[in-house]
DNA sequence: CTCTAAGCTTGAGCTACATCAAATCGCGGA
DNA sequence: TCCGCGATTTGATGTAGCTCAAGCTTAGAG
């Protein structure tokens, strides 16, 4: 049910076209696994559009999402040769590839990826201090408000991950997740259109919450 | 009592000799603050060596140590204009500073700075799954494995954090920690010597605690 | 329009960790 | 050597969030 048409979701061949050197952008469905933790670090990834989540699992299933990517975002990292996490779309989603040696040879790319890469780093430390510090409202209101660009605020936003999706995400469980959501209602900082719509009435209030973030 | 000779703390002048660029190496002693979160982000800061550590504050004085550094990784980072954590030594230590606009003009410093991104990103990723995932015994046992470099197996560790150090770095209050190190020497993985020096056991016991880390 | 299944909400009870409170340890200084 | 203070350990109790268990909602298929 979630599941759309899926011209390329990258789960049945785990490469798909990952070895043409010449074929730069790549096409995925949402909900598409575009590489798996584990597998051989080929190449480098960035997100030209859509939504990307990377995860990590543990060995008797427990899952973390480690992080949200947008436009820009890179990932396809590794410590040592082979991925870290996995990479699933949550939209339908571009995204384009690099040779691993191309950093070293292309100085103007090492210098985007640069930047992108502090500004990813700075964010994995935001979410450390969500995940080690945060009671289950506030990390839910953080989550919230860094879902919300300036043009959103006021209008409404739509969430792209289920609640099992993003309690993985705060280090939470699905149902806890769920209350939080009822709890921002209730207090009135913001209203839930449908389970994956939600408008930010009190910004202020939320921003409170969220230990100003 | 955790002070010493203080050639150099940074925590008197906040902006210790930063500004002068050619100042490259800078000493600090233990336990000294080499930046603060919210100043003005002037420049890019490597460990050249001993160990710093990066840590964030809520509002209420929640602390989140975020990231724990050696020789070669690189802090001072900010996603608007000002450092997003704080920077303190925890032990002696040597670090070099950068100018921003160094990264454009030197390539193989670029180059250098992003496969040190990279590696510390990917430590990032690993850290959410812990603070995220893991329970009080697991967080501990990873703890000591990742502070483990393959020349200490067998010999002695020297923790140079106190409990409440370790708290802030893996989400839990000091007695969580100190009840998770005697629990480990209960069940015979590893000796306290002293209350910072640690020594592994049974480092496939330990792993496996960890979740094969 | 109805049926179905995935996802969401809500409730009741449980547990891991936090909190509060004493001891105890161990090092530096007198 | 003894003292004092910060750090650590350990115990007793509280609680936020987890687990288990219903129901409810919604969107897509027939």
């Amino acid at each position: 049910m979630r599941q759309m048409i899926e011209e390329r979701t990258g789960s049945h061949s785990r490469h798909p076209t990952l070895c043409e050197p010449h074929i730069a952008h790549m096409r995925f469905t949402a909900h598409a696994t575009v590489l798996h933790e584990g597998d051989p670090a080929r190449r480098i990834m960035e997100v030209v559009e859509g939504a990307v989540m990377l995860t990590k699992l543990l060995p008797d299933g427990r899952r973390q999402v480690v992080e949200l990517l947008g436009p820009g975002d890179v990932f396809g990292l590794a410590a040592c040769d082979v991925y870290a996490c996995s990479a699933e779309t949550l939209t339908a989603a571009i995204i384009t590839t690099h040779e691993r040696g191309a950093l070293d040879r292309d100085p103007t790319l090492a210098a985007r990826l640069l930047r992108r890469f502090e500004a990813q780093l700075c964010a994995m430390h935001s979410h450390a201090l969500v995940l080690g510090r945060m009671s289950a409202l506030e990390r839910v209101a953080f989550f919230l408000l860094r879902l919300t660009p300036e043009s959103v605020v006021g209008s409404t936003l739509h969430l792209s991950m289920t609640r099992q999706e993003i309690a993985d995400f705060l280090g939470l469980t699905l149902e806890t997740v769920s209350r939080a959501f009822s709890e921002l209602k209730r207090r009135g900082l913001v209203a839930l259109l449908r389970a994956d719509e939600v408008k930010i009435h009190d910004h202020g209030g939320m921003r409170r919450l969220a230990g100003a973030a």
